[in-house]
DNA sequence: GCAAATTAATGATTTATTCAAG
DNA sequence: CTTGAATAAATCATTAATTTGC
């Protein structure tokens, strides 16, 4: 599966550019599915060009390249071949549920890093895993919920209190009610990433060291 | 298929509540999961502790800074330091729909970087930006199609067959007809660290109190 | 006992909905 | 009101547990 990384795009602070628009119209009257061809405004971009799209690195990578080490004593070891789906140990399970009921439900990405480093003791993990996860976990959670709540009527969803667990430097693990009734405020962002791309790391000692790849971030300024 | 069992490394009990999830049955609970090879002779996730959790230096994050800590946790969301949200320029606004007509619609990441990379020449902007373009994009173009459908009827465009541009590695632009309604393939994800996080400016404020908070949960339901 | 066939569980994506900035 | 941002719901896809036939 994919090559996954954590991004950590564009933080830089650029000036605001001189944007030139700002305020003005934004959006053209839906043109629902025309031609191209027929547009030609809007290149008043001219400098665009399809082309600089283009890295060097870029293009479709293969899998694994014609790994040959298939053979019979091939271990069970992680061995992502070509990429398979993330397929979690207990202890990975263990932690995640720990974490979901000590409140965790949305992670976001410094927290994903770190959990995702922890589970990675355990098994071979990526930080997208651990984003689905909560996802998924929630979600199915909140049906499950649902779906007993419909036939028993118990309504008290949640009597315990929920906490919140706030990890310090020193390991010291706080807790305290929540006070917000709605929030939206969530930090990560994901988005998908190329379909077969590579997972390239093969077999072998990759085991540890795995450090997040950042975005490969460009020079660009900052 | 190539892949069976993928690192069922070790399968030391956890033992832990079974309260939640998990055994998550719909109509018959299938066994709980249990990794039949095992490596008994694994460290005990007792292992675990959320100490482990903090990691002295988990990167750099940081953010365009000037941004003043409220507090631990901040009631509100956070304000974004520079600016709130994107805004995007006109020129931005022209690529992205030029990109849209010729047919993209769910760039992967490496094409996210690179027009971030070139709308970045126009305006600030950010990976996550154009990513969430893309999907406000299609979803309203969408939502607009069908109110438009509704009281027209028509479905001229049908005809019009649908242009995807693929970039190569070369730069090439390859443009072919779409020939699947429903395609699933992207896989592989990443996610990004938003604003907030920054704290203090420069490096250094790394050594002291890293305080993460695991995402309180709040009532779920709408 | 094993392995193909079934099916439940759940990882991974996409689509729809919601919230709020401007 | 428009639309960037974020989350939830729905869906697809794959794995693994279970069943079944030999």
């Amino acid at each position: 599966m994919g090559n996954m990384k954590v991004h950590q795009l564009a933080r830089g602070l650029w000036e605001h550019e001189p944007s030139l628009s700002l305020g003005c119209k934004r959006l053209r009257p839906l043109a629902p599915k025309l031609h191209p061809s027929s547009s030609p405004d809007h290149t008043s971009v001219s400098s665009f060009d399809l082309k600089t799209f283009i890295r060097p690195e870029s293009g479709p990578r293969k899998l694994c390249p014609s790994d040959d080490k298939r053979d019979s004593h091939s271990p069970q070891v992680e061995t992502h071949p070509g990429g398979t789906r993330w397929n979690p140990t207990q202890e990975q399970i263990g932690i995640l549920e720990m974490l979901y009921r000590g409140g965790m439900r949305t992670p976001n990405a410094q927290q994903i890093e770190q959990i995702t480093a922890q589970l990675g003791k355990y098994g071979k993990i990526e930080g997208k895993n651990v984003f689905y996860w909560f996802q998924n976990h929630k979600a199915r959670e909140r049906q499950k919920q649902k779906r007993n709540s419909l036939g028993l009527s118990h309504s008290p969803r949640n009597s315990a209190p929920i906490t919140t667990i706030t990890l310090d430097s020193r390991g010291e693990v706080m807790e305290r009610e929540e006070d917000s009734p709605y929030k939206r405020k969530c930090r990560s962002w994901s988005f998908e990433y190329l379909e077969e791309e590579s997972r390239s790391s093969s077999s072998s000692q990759e085991e540890e060291n795995r450090t997040l790849e950042l975005f490969p971030l460009h020079p660009e300024g900052r």
